[in-house]
DNA sequence: CGTAAAGTTGAGGTTCGTCAATCTAGGTGG
DNA sequence: CCACCTAGATTGACGAACCTCAACTTTACG
């Protein structure tokens, strides 16, 4: 059940059957939750964080005229809020964009592992500033990518997620977001969204059908979305 | 010479007198650099955190086309880098905007921390949480909102982080920035960037002369910029 | 079969970018 | 003291990328 996670964090340190076993305890309960649910409320007083077992998740913020920007996209393995655990409270709401399992850890738990575990510790807070690194990769696509570039570094940094947890097929991905979520994602209009996949499709790079992402050739798309994976901090080492 | 850093602290958590020596006893050498110098470039490895005395530091990421984004900026008081402490090598560049002064920390004297101080180390890794807030609100800024709003909403942000480490006067600061440096905040163009400030001093919100910015109407700046310094986590508690 | 959500396409408009010229202030050397 | 140089600010004319509005199609589902 736990078993993404671990990927997830053995991608990037060596974590020892202790550590899992601490991991293993901090958790509290499984929940299921439908799509375009709202998890989490901005201001709400927390006591845990959310650990992602399954689905797509997001962070994102309205604007007074209606529009959203989601800010961040959490899979399988993520934590969607281990933040929350100094922040006491979030800025933003906290939504399921699929259909997702959670599991719940409370924030005594991780003030535990401050306590006993100073190397988790070290690598859930490293987790925190990969979540950091990805809102600044997200801020040069929002800032100065055209909408072709931002859809293809989306893909790409989707694929690179996914793949870590054993969630891609070859190429392939199930996402499950609308055009609308995509938009949302990259600061574009839905209108504008179906456009540039229209366009990537027929030159070739990606195709997007039924919430399936294909990817049909991993060099132009990356080269297309100016992707450079060293903001995903792939390299295990101790942290 | 840390007041800055310790008060900037103390606007979220209680900070002991022992925690404040820790810090203390953790600083290595202090370093001037003049405006414009690259402190930090991606990829090098890195063994020290930089803390930042005095001066405009900012964090960004270049583009193929020769385009720049800037993702953060750093007031007095700010460490520039501690997710260094984790990450061991950054994925963007770290650079003065102004002449400035910092500190250096080793990251062996913050691991020190992660052992002796759970509480400390929290409120360090709080630190690094609050600068991905401020990296989801200029998500926000860039992704969807107009010019006007996000030049507004820039300006809101510094005035309530510099007020906080004492460098307002009134409803002024000195920034120091060019206009080309706004644009590469806010994912604009030097020219439409000069545009919008013309329209924000003609409209009676705020003036930017000489790299100081003048408040004249905060209630509708605030309101142009959308602004709500919630992401600022401003609020003084246990983390 | 009817409805709702999502995707697709066209026409026209707006914001912001590009390019280029001009202006200003500060610093430097003759 | 002044000519010159440079970085930055300012302004105008024009163009491109993306948005808005609206209609229509497709798909899923009860």
């Amino acid at each position: 059940m736990l078993e993404r996670h671990f990927a997830r964090l053995r991608a990037r340190d060596e974590l020892s059957v202790e550590e899992e076993q601490a991991i293993r305890q901090a958790i509290d309960e499984c929940r299921d939750y439908p799509a375009d649910y709202v998890m989490i409320k901005p201001g709400v007083e927390l006591t845990h964080s959310t650990l992602l077992l399954d689905g797509i998740v997001c962070r994102y913020k309205d604007l007074r005229n209606g529009q959203r920007q989601i800010t961040e996209l959490h899979v399988a393995g993520d934590f969607a809020d281990l933040h929350s655990f100094t922040l006491k409270r979030l800025d933003h709401t906290i939504m399921s964009l699929t259909p997702c399992r959670v599991a719940t850890v409370p924030h005594t738990g991780l003030t535990e592992i401050t306590r006993q575990s100073p190397h988790l510790t070290r690598l859930y807070w490293f987790s925190t500033n990969l979540d950091a690194a990805i809102h600044r990769e997200w801020e040069i696509s929002l800032g100065r990518r055209t909408a072709r570039a931002k859809i293809a570094a989306l893909f790409c940094e989707l694929f690179i997620r996914l793949e870590i947890v054993g969630l891609t097929d070859g190429f392939s991905y199930h996402l499950g977001l609308t055009q609308t979520d995509l938009g949302d994602c990259t600061g574009l209009t839905n209108v504008h969204v179906n456009r540039t996949l229209k366009e990537l499709r027929d030159s070739g790079l990606v195709t997007y059908q039924d919430g399936k992402v294909s990817i049909l050739d991993w060099d132009r798309l990356a080269h297309a979305g100016e992707f450079d994976p060293a903001y995903l901090y792939l390299e295990k080492r101790h942290r």
